[in-house]
DNA sequence: TTTCTTTTACTATTCGTTTCGATAAGTATG
DNA sequence: CATACTTATCGAAACGAATAGTAAAAGAAA
């Protein structure tokens, strides 16, 4: 239905492939005059190329394909956005698919992909580690956010998780805090074992002593922040704030606090971690560290478009540092510039990464 | 790259034609011998039909596009997920464009999509009412959720927000209020006017007079909803609910009531309206209606391929109704099944039809 | 056996592009 | 003026799949 190739030589009155020479400007083996009069025309008659057409021939398709665990999670449509307006500034699209945590729909997506003819893949927050037959099959670039794939972080983009919790974690010892308590993530996963190293890089760097009974493990539940706080308020030398490995487990903390008779952030104060959107809609708003989603979409797109473009190989793997949202949950004037980070941690040691599953669904 | 009809024909040993239509099931103009072998080897070289190469002899892709007003807002992930669920199981996928609200991008979304020779378009959630010349130009059939077009509603599913403001409305009848205040939206936006209309016909219904004092207009915003709340604890003779038109002006005034040293529900019930997931984590947890974006997506796929498969024409809009979900904030026991609806209102008719912007991002 | 059907498989063409090699001018070189 | 070199254009062959038209083989009827 659309104008064709043909119908606009026709009209131009000169043959297709010096039609197709004039709009691909990378050859200019073509009159200027002439060139200028088919733009026009094209313009004129709305053509628009078919690029599955074009693909046939050039093998390239300008369309990415994403594997997405879930589209509706938190924090992947905002790291979508970060792909695409990246993608599309270089004239690339994306065909998106939700996989919920199925492996046989991953193979299933990367199949469709493929028939599609994309020119790569980018995988989207996925807790697997396992090779992906399929992907091998493909013979096409991949790149990963918040993945492990076959063992290495090769070519993948990833919260540097350790580093958010020294900001967390060093901004309220800079508040006067010294007795500071980590509600912490499941023990076995990645981000929980980064994150608590975080803890305890700031806590050696400002001599204070790592207290085993300050430390609980929660499920990423807004429930299990609050018996974990109960726990706290028992000790006999009670923590004065808390730094909870994400949001809701604050949110949880929070209530544990103010059920008690007690206030944040005077009595106790709390840092989330995520900043989801509840962290600026509770009351009091929460202190959290915000994990740059759309700068790691646009970074992932860039890593995509080197291997495209640039040929690029493999790369090691970028680790994308997050910012601390200073709100009302520590005591801190919201809104000012937080202090400049100090702690210095070395990366994360091969041994660190046991079990990565990423940002889980009831994070 | 990948393995092509040409080389299956090579290796089954018959010609492109007889791999061909032995895939394609469709013509069983094949022996049935031959047609498994094929079909074992394909599956044995991971054979994947080129669906562009397909679609140039075809004119079918199989592939549906989405223009999405921002991919990022509260509704349109949950809304994206129905679609492709239900668009996956007729072995449909989709390409996803968001177009933040600018009509430019629109268009060279349209004309993206029709280079990428898609077979439908459906736009979701998106205030403008113009119409769109690169639609006309795409000479493809599309639907529309969540959106007027051309002053019509014509092909598009939409949210019975009239009903919906019933349902909450009534609830509080049931629960024995009487005085029921409305913190509503923008006067001029179609959905404020649809839960104006929706909270007086529960009135009329249940013999209460109409009071205009007891409707004040918010912004959709958090903020909004806190001074709405003040004018009414001001009142000599102040209401005992309040039903607010979304889930964060219901949370400013909850947040009003508390300030104000009384609770929520105990000495004022509070309704929502989104079914945010602030409304289950905030204190208490709000009771709300829920639209449903899941099943408002797959009803927009499904009026695709009706179109595309079994050649239906226009239709009429499809009308949604949403779910109440009972929680703490109206002091009825939560997880109760609600009451059944009985107030009876009319399909909204033109008239009320006036300024329509769907869901808007700060609600 | 011959002729007519039916079944099965093949050849050639097409979809909209890109691109290689060819052609036909025009221009410079000797 | 012949030769070489540009420059501007064209024709035709792909790319991977579907399909109309057709031929060959097999089977049935004469």
């Amino acid at each position: 239905m659309p104008v064709t190739l043909h119908e606009l030589a026709k009209v131009a009155n000169c043959s297709v492939s010096t039609v197709s020479r004039a709009l691909t400007d990378s050859d200019h083996r073509v009159n200027e005059v002439t060139k200028k009069r088919i733009l026009n025309l094209a313009d004129q008659l709305g053509y628009h190329p078919n690029i599955a057409a074009r693909g046939l021939k050039t093998d390239r398709t300008f369309t990415i394909g994403l594997v997405v665990y879930n589209i509706a999670s938190p924090f992947t449509p905002i790291l979508i956005r970060g792909i695409q307006e990246h993608l599309k500034q270089n004239n690339y699209y994306s065909i998106i698919i939700s996989t919920d945590w199925d492996p046989e729909l991953e193979s299933a997506a990367v199949h469709q992909l493929i028939s599609r003819s994309i020119d790569g893949i980018i995988f989207v927050e996925s807790w697997r580690d396992e090779s992906n037959k399929a992907l091998d099959l493909a013979n096409k670039p991949y790149v990963f956010v918040y993945r492990l794939f076959n063992g290495t972080y090769a070519n993948s983009v990833l919260l540097d998780d350790r580093y958010g919790a020294c900001l967390a974690v060093e901004h309220l010892v800079n508040l006067g805090h010294r007795r500071i308590a980590l509600i912490n993530g499941p023990h076995d996963w990645n981000s929980s074992i980064e994150r608590l190293a975080g803890y305890r890089d700031v806590l050696e760097q400002y001599g204070i002593s790592f207290d085993p009974t300050l430390v609980a493990e929660g499920t990423w539940e807004v429930q299990s922040g609050y018996p974990a706080v109960k726990n706290f308020l028992e000790l006999p030398d009670r923590p004065t704030a808390i730094f909870a490995a994400n949001d809701l487990m604050a949110l949880g903390a929070i209530y544990a606090i103010q059920d008690a008779g007690l206030s944040v952030p005077e009595d106790m104060a709390v840092v989330g971690y995520d900043d989801r959107e509840i962290a600026s809609l509770s009351k009091p708003t929460i202190t959290t560290v915000c994990p740059p989603s759309f700068e790691m979409g646009k970074l992932a797109a860039q890593l995509m478009l080197d291997r495209l473009e640039n040929q690029n190989e493999m790369q090691d793997p970028i680790r994308v540092q997050g910012k601390l949202i200073i709100r009302e949950s520590c005591g801190a004037s919201p809104g000012k510039v937080p202090p400049e980070y100090h702690v210095s941690h070395t990366n994360p040691p091969e041994l660190l990464i046991r079990k990565w599953r990423g940002i889980n669904p009831g994070e």
